[in-house]
DNA sequence: CCGTATCCATTCCGATACTG
DNA sequence: CAGTATCGGAATGGATACGG
């Protein structure tokens, strides 16, 4: 009893994922491994969280197959987490949750880190919800169906 | 010592709204609340959460502002939850959760709840980062500036 | 430099009882 | 129905010591 739930079983594609990167840390790892971090004591530094929290969390994401162990790319003994094709498939999950906290989190005049176009170095486009045919969607515009008993 | 640590501070926008929507359960309240689900008794139901998380949830997301009370609809007694201009910006973030989980976190034949275009009754396009002048961006076509110190 | 192991405070969460 | 109050177990996370 007691125990924490798990969204495993659930029919539903939306809480599936809140078990993979649905804490405080697996998602800012991601966000560092999008920017090339790739030793643990990078993403130690800059997420400045204990080790072992560290090391639980990255083979966490190891296990979910979202970051994958690879030889050390300057020969050195240790080895680096980079992110597999699951992994970089959260790129829209991260630029969105960051347009969000652009907008929502921030003061008029506060700083804060950009994600930009490296040719152009200019902010993107927000992101929009689509119709297959294109159509720019607002959520009353759409519905849940098929949801599984 | 050994609080759980707060991203309010930090000067990344992927950070922040961690704090918000960073855990297992406010996700799924806000999906629900798109579904229409505005009466505690109907998020205890879908959720299966104790009433006491709810409650605690509920207001957590109250106080950032994500959800507002209302006056029940039905002129009980009683009031509801609903979405406000920054809950409902949240849209993007879910659609991106929902497309990640259905392609990495569900096996081929499995079923799961499908959001789709209300008018067609299709499955949405699925989501792209876009530069401002409407090229597709890959991760590697991106990069962080300005981070604050 | 890269982790693992241990310890401990805090927080989270589920169950239940209770009030209006 | 809509919550609040309380309790206890579990998980989280921070600090630090230690081994490779």
């Amino acid at each position: 009893m007691a125990k924490r739930t798990r969204h495993e079983k659930a029919g539903c594609p939306v809480a599936r994922p809140l078990d993979v990167i649905g804490d405080c840390w697996s998602m800012l790892i991601v966000r560092d491994a999008f920017d090339g971090l790739r030793r643990f004591g990078e993403f130690q530094k800059s997420l400045g969280l204990a080790k072992n929290v560290l090391a639980a969390r990255l083979h966490s994401l190891v296990d979910y197959g979202v970051l994958e162990i690879v030889p050390a790319s300057d020969g050195s003994a240790y080895h680096e987490y980079v992110l597999t094709e699951k992994g970089r498939a959260l790129f829209p999950v991260l630029v969105a949750l960051r347009q969000w906290g652009e907008r929502f989190c921030f003061k008029p005049n506060e700083r804060y880190a950009q994600l930009v176009d490296r040719k152009r170095g200019k902010p993107l486009r927000r992101l929009e919800v689509r119709a297959q045919d294109g159509h720019v969607l607002e959520p009353a515009d759409t519905m849940v169906i098929g949801r599984p008993t």
